[in-house]
DNA sequence: CGCCATCATTTTCATATGAAATTATTTCAT
DNA sequence: ATGAAATAATTTCATATGAAAATGATGGCG
């Protein structure tokens, strides 16, 4: 029988843990929200990349492929796939403009408002439960470090394998 | 061509942006960490959830299957393969207690102990990096937010089905 | 003691994923 | 104008993923 603790307390004295790590935190928050995603989408019929992509065509208007694979972070290939099916079920349609034809817009159809719609109050009920944990200036404030942090990582991104020297990790 | 907009500007008014919701905004700043991941890791030959795997295991000892998922908020379909693969590469050992032959307890061997003294000042390298935007006050707050949203997440999840009465949606 | 409900892990299965190659189009330099 | 480089989307390919079923072990409870 192995003589290691599973109770928590460390080992060995050691200068790193993970939980104190700041992409770990992100990661395992990302996670459990992940994870907290079902019914109310599956009843309309939609997946979370599907609502993402739907919610800013919405927004926006059309738009093109990799404009919405950014504006989602979402993968291109993946954002192709996606498309794809919704095309299928006639939630979006795509258009190649006559200027530019490499270019593929996407623009949202009145089924694929409809479900937007529908999502909108439940997902905004939703979001209400889960802060529910945050005092409203604290709210405020955790949406603006997330900004931040994403237009930080975002510029890091940019100038990578330019200005950056060195490899990079993520925890 | 579409008459949409694509350079940022609302199409329609509507009481619903993605940009402004919490979820999403974790969402995005975990891709981008993700996508920063690479040459280090690559470097050492582990990936990025076995990173976290080894480093929970080296510094609490011995745990078993079910902890290190939780610990890692990795699944435990995925956590089996994982370890399974590590297994072979002798970074960790499976050890089967004769008390409770359910549990499986997993060792970190000396090839894992080694990756994750190679990797671990790497890591904190690219965590100061990383964080280089925000101020040590920022920082401190950004953190206790993400940890405080975790737990707070987490007790949901564990009374979710007794409790609450309603479905759940993530963004 | 022996059966049943529960628990921890593993396996199966269907699907999702991203990197890299491919196709189609446009832009730029000459 | 013409070919070469750049750009946008798609496809291919190998791998990763989670949910649910299957397996193996334990802990009551009659």
């Amino acid at each position: 029988m192995p003589e290691g603790n599973a109770d928590g307390s460390p080992q060995s004295p050691s200068p790193f843990h993970l939980e104190g790590f700041l992409p770990y935190l992100v990661h395992r928050v990302g996670s459990r929200l992940a994870e907290g995603f079902d019914e109310g989408f599956a009843r309309a019929g939609v997946s979370l990349p599907e609502w993402r992509t739907l919610s800013v065509l919405f927004e926006y208007g059309p738009m093109t492929m990799g404009d919405i694979a950014r504006r989602t972070s979402i993968n291109a290939s993946t954002m192709t796939r996606l498309i794809g099916q919704m095309e299928k079920r006639k939630l979006v349609k795509r258009e190649r403009p006559l200027a530019n034809q490499r270019t593929v817009f996407v623009r949202i159809l009145d089924e694929g408002r409809d479900k937007v719609e529908y999502l909108i109050p439940l997902v905004l009920d939703y979001e209400s439960e889960l802060s529910a944990c945050f005092s409203p200036a604290e709210l405020q404030t955790f949406k603006a470090l997330l900004t931040k942090f994403f237009h930080s990582l975002t510029a890091d991104a940019d100038t990578a394998g330019r200005d950056a020297p060195s490899g990079r990790l993520a925890g």
